[in-house]
DNA sequence: ATGGTTTTTACTGCGTC
DNA sequence: GACGCGGTAAAAACCAT
């Protein structure tokens, strides 16, 4: 599925393929290398969290279904469904002896027996396609987008996805799969470039973890860093020493429960301001998509929690 | 449903450019 | 006066029970 570490190697000097910017941000919290610039994770080493298509002894393998790692996940099958007609008639129009038109009927008849594999093929292909689309658009590394198919995949075997809409369900397994890699993506930007409601997807996303025995880390506030830093044109300075900040905040516990995209905002604003850079608190926190509000809240107790005092 | 926690909304006062 | 900042109260959202 994923090649382990053969490209870990050397990521001194890459070039972002987003926006060519050599500016990368090597997060080894995260072992991901991340664009400065666009925020587009270029490399990460991802733990398969995959509940069950994994097999760890030889047994367990050659008990799955599907043997071995498959070619890719997300192209729903290789078009080869076929439906036979029922006109009574032979490829050629001809009609079909009594013989003939008995097997034939039988055929059908078993075809028509595994029609929930084909419905649920016509659901994949729906799913794969919008799955494409969506991780597109939230630039995802194909490893995750992998883990999404497999997620849905899952997911549509434990008929979660009946009487529920596939869109949905589909960008509720890559946001899981986004979660399990500690991108630094939220619910709600998931749910606004998917163009789904974001109760929805709160909805389908907690289903399918508790059904499927998922476990998503929550996101750490260092993992978004990077990107709030690009947006708000903070020097790359500052994210060093914001990520220093954060890392003490959280061994002294004075993070839990927060909403991680404040920390971080939090901790480039008091870093920036440490370094002399005069970045708003306001521009912080649109980069970061929440408020002025929690941003001077975090600002008050990080300092407060690390006992560091901006002179001013 | 309920209660506890966190974020957001809205508003105010203060200092400075 | 507009702007950045700090604070607060109340509403809304969220989460576990």
């Amino acid at each position: 599925m994923q090649k382990p570490a053969d490209k870990a190697t050397a990521e001194s000097q890459r070039v972002c393929p987003e926006c060519g910017s050599t500016d990368l941000f090597i997060d080894r919290e995260n072992g991901e290398v991340v664009c400065r610039k666009c925020g587009l994770v270029i490399d990460e080493t991802m733990l398969d969290m995959g509940p069950e298509w994994r097999s760890y002894t030889r047994e367990e393998k050659e008990s799955r279904t599907r043997v071995g790692a498959p070619t890719t996940l997300t192209i729903h099958n290789k078009g080869l469904s076929t439906v036979i007609g029922q006109d009574g008639l032979d490829g050629q129009r001809r009609r079909l002896t009594g013989d003939a038109k008995n097997r034939y009927q039988r055929l059908r008849i078993r075809q028509t027996r595994s029609y929930v594999r084909g419905s649920a093929e016509r659901n994949l292909m729906q799913a794969m396609n919008d799955l494409a689309r969506f991780s597109d658009a939230l630039s995802t590394p194909p490893s995750v987008r992998e883990q999404a198919a497999a997620i849905y995949r899952k997911a549509l075997e434990r008929d979660l996805v009946r009487g529920r809409s596939v869109r949905i369900m589909a960008a509720a397994s890559l946001y899981i799969a986004i979660r399990m890699a500690g991108l630094p993506r939220s619910l709600s930007e998931a749910s606004r470039i998917c163009r789904v409601k974001g109760k929805e997807l709160a909805r389908c996303y907690r289903l399918i973890v508790r059904e499927l025995g998922i476990n998503t880390p929550r996101p750490s506030a260092l993992s978004f860093l990077p990107r709030i830093a690009g947006e708000a044109d903070v020097p790359s300075g500052a994210v060093e020493a914001a990520a220093k900040i954060l890392r003490e905040a959280d061994m002294k516990r004075a993070s839990l429960g927060k909403d991680p995209r404040g920390l971080a905002a939090a901790a480039l604003y008091i870093a920036s301001k440490m370094h002399g850079w005069n970045i708003t608190q306001k521009e912080l926190a649109d980069a970061a998509n929440t408020t002025e509000v929690t941003v001077r809240n975090r600002y008050r107790e990080l300092c407060r929690a690390l006992k560091i005092e901006i002179s001013n």
